[in-house]
DNA sequence: TTCCATGTTCCGCA
DNA sequence: TTGCGGAACATGGA
């Protein structure tokens, strides 16, 4: 499910349920979800240390481990496709990949059906960010209008595809790209460069009162609106906005849903 | 059996 | 340099 918002509504969930709670056994019931670092020193170096705190930055998720004021590590969790949290006592979850036992019995899982998620460790979240090349997550208060335009500005690609690279802007992704595209009425193959100052302006907007909107609801999309395009996903149906027809297409080698009479 | 899936990376080519 | 198409990764669900 993971977009940013369904990434912010997962740390959200981490600092609710496993904060402050010694860690007593770390396992990995799969090592394929790990990046680079091994089975034994992912254990390791988590064991014995308490979770204290949590950012985000677009789809990525950072947790600070610590086992003393000078020990930290950050954990850096990645959802793919289909990852999630499970905090629970008793059973783990079907496709819980690595699961954190504390201290007093609870467990808190990373589970993953289709592996395409990472779970692994940084020392520093925003060195990991700077050399990634990520782009300013799309929340953050220093990206304004401006700077937003100038992100754009000068680029060919189709603006569903410069709004999808994590490299330009950091946390979109397919469903709400579609959406903020079908709210300001744009087609997503109109050339970036192409919008005009006001359509940027209204993209901007758009997208930062959908993620905010989308968090209020925990990222639940069944309580978007109706008349949202993520209820509308099917080629022919009618537009509940204008009465045109949805279509289905390939943007960016993704399934692209928009509406053929109001986006232009 | 076939098609599709909210993500990312890598390769080849223009 | 920029941008795009296609394939690959792993595993279901309809």
């Amino acid at each position: 499910m993971p977009e940013l918002p369904e990434v912010e509504t997962y740390g959200r969930y981490f600092a609710r349920h496993a904060l402050h709670q010694r860690i007593a056994r770390v396992q990995v019931r799969d090592e394929r979800i790990l990046g680079e670092i091994r089975k034994e020193t992912f254990a390791r170096k988590l064991k014995g240390s308490t979770f204290t705190g949590v950012r985000r930055h677009g789809k990525h998720l950072f947790v600070l481990a610590t086992r003393s004021p000078q020990l930290a590590t950050w954990l850096h969790l990645h959802f793919g496709m289909t990852g999630d949290l499970a905090y629970y006592r008793g059973e783990p979850p079907r496709f819980a990949r690595v699961v954190f036992d504390f201290d007093g019995g609870a467990h808190l899982a990373f589970e993953d059906m289709r592996l395409f998620g990472v779970v692994d460790l940084v020392d520093d979240p925003d060195a990991f960010i700077r050399e990634r090349g990520l782009g300013p997550d799309p929340l953050d208060r220093a990206l304004t209008p401006k700077r937003f335009a100038a992100l754009l500005q000068g680029r060919r690609g189709a603006i569903k595809s410069l709004l999808m690279t994590q490299a330009i802007i950091a946390g979109l992704g397919n469903l709400y790209v579609d959406e903020t595209l079908y709210q300001t009425g744009i087609h997503p193959r109109r050339a970036a460069g192409r919008l005009s100052d006001e359509e940027i302006r209204a993209v901007h907007a758009t997208i930062r009162r959908l993620l905010r909107e989308t968090i209020a609801r925990h990222a639940r999309e069944a309580e978007l609106p109706r008349r949202y395009l993520i209820h509308h996903r099917e080629e022919g149906v009618r537009c509940p906005r204008c009465g045109g027809t949805i279509r289905r297409t390939i943007v960016f080698g993704r399934t692209t849903y928009f509406c053929a009479k109001h986006q232009r």
